[in-house]
DNA sequence: GCAAATTAATGATTTATTCAAG
DNA sequence: CTTGAATAAATCATTAATTTGC
């Protein structure tokens, strides 16, 4: 068995089993594009999120075991399978919410290897995670925590300082909501016409750049 | 994909939130500052090193030394070697720096796991150097190339004294949709570079994430 | 009630910035 | 100053919540 090492990113396997995590690169190919199969219903995906949930070493064993190589060649074959198996994101059960958010609350926001390894397999009691989802949610959260502390000070500045009827502030969503007292839950299309000169709409509104170049040559 | 291994766990503590070496690392959340980073000592090089984890997105074959080039067990002394022999960063010799040159010339911009290997054994024979190398330097010429692009559009823009080349104008949702006609749902930011446009590789190209390899760095 | 349609939340990726060695 | 390395910010994409029309 080889093991390489802990060359920087590789990480050793205690069996031979795996190593190959090439094929991590998960969505190979097709990044943007949808994906071939049609999304599931709401019924299978509910389906499939519980048994996921209920048995957590089961399922998906070609994504989280891809046993194989460590040759460049085999890679794509490992790449397909963990595709068709259908790759899904780690969707994290309350318990490990609760242990990340204990540790974050804690202190912590960028937790080494080490640390990671650990907390993975804490929270792998709970259910399938990798050390990558640790990170990520590290990252995440942080970057998070900063965003709604930064929109928070500039609330309250537009509120102790407003002269102004309709204090021109882009409000987020969920300062919007905040804003109206929780009147309004949802709905934001129409927020935008209400007293609040807020012109701002859903997540998927941006700032763009006229005359693409060559849209056709991004995905399609 | 998966693995996990070395960590000892020792004594797994059935309330984690009280684990006392989860809070312990991080305590401090230096917004901005960046700690000095205190070299390392060669035992903690070992441990981390050894515990490596890294599940990082994708790359995780052992994109290592150069000399182990199928798989090696010599990569943790490589590792080790270049680590305590006071971490001195990559220094690409000229025939390593033409190579790469020529790749990106010819259109590489992001190669994947399976191109970085290939690379890395290439450049291997002319000096020492590890896929994350490799991967930050086309990560870092991008990035360069794109920062001189701009800055030279901008000088021959200021020179002119022309309009803005590519007017910002604040679409609605619906204008957007209208706009892209629905070919191109997203990715529109960087439309409006002409360089950007056409830095898209084939299907079969795949960005590497990486994982943080001293993250303690940040913390202790 | 329910299932499609919407919206919000957040996991995962990519790009921009920053730090600091040489 | 150049540039390898690392982190933060921005963005993309998928999942869960919620709303809506029947």
């Amino acid at each position: 068995m080889k093991v390489h090492a802990l060359g920087s990113w590789e990480q050793v396997p205690s069996s031979p089993s795996t190593s190959s995590s090439f094929s991590s690169s998960s969505a190979n190919d097709p990044k943007r594009l949808r994906p071939l199969a049609p999304r599931l219903t709401s019924a299978a995906v509910s389906t499939a999120v519980a048994t996921e949930i209920s048995a957590p070493p089961k399922l998906r064993k070609s994504f989280s075991s891809p046993m194989t190589a460590k040759c460049a060649s085999i890679d794509l074959d490992v790449s397909l399978i963990q595709m068709q198996s259908g790759g899904t994101r780690w969707n994290p059960t309350p318990e490990q919410i609760k242990l990340l958010e204990a540790l974050y609350q804690g202190g912590m926001r960028t937790p080494n290897p080490v640390q990671i390894e650990r907390i993975t397999m804490e929270l792998g009691k709970y259910g399938r995670i990798e050390g990558k989802n640790v990170f990520y949610w590290f990252q995440n959260h942080k970057a998070r925590e900063r965003q709604k502390q930064k929109r928070s000070e500039l609330l309250a500045l537009a509120a102790s300082a407003a002269p102004l009827p309709h204090p021109k502030v882009q409000l987020q969503k969920e300062e919007i909501k905040e804003f109206h007292g929780g009147s309004c839950k949802r709905k934001c299309r129409s927020w935008g016409s209400l007293e609040l000169a807020v012109e701002e709409e859903g997540p998927g509104d941006r700032t763009l750049e006229l005359f693409p170049l060559h849209p056709e040559r991004k995905q399609m």
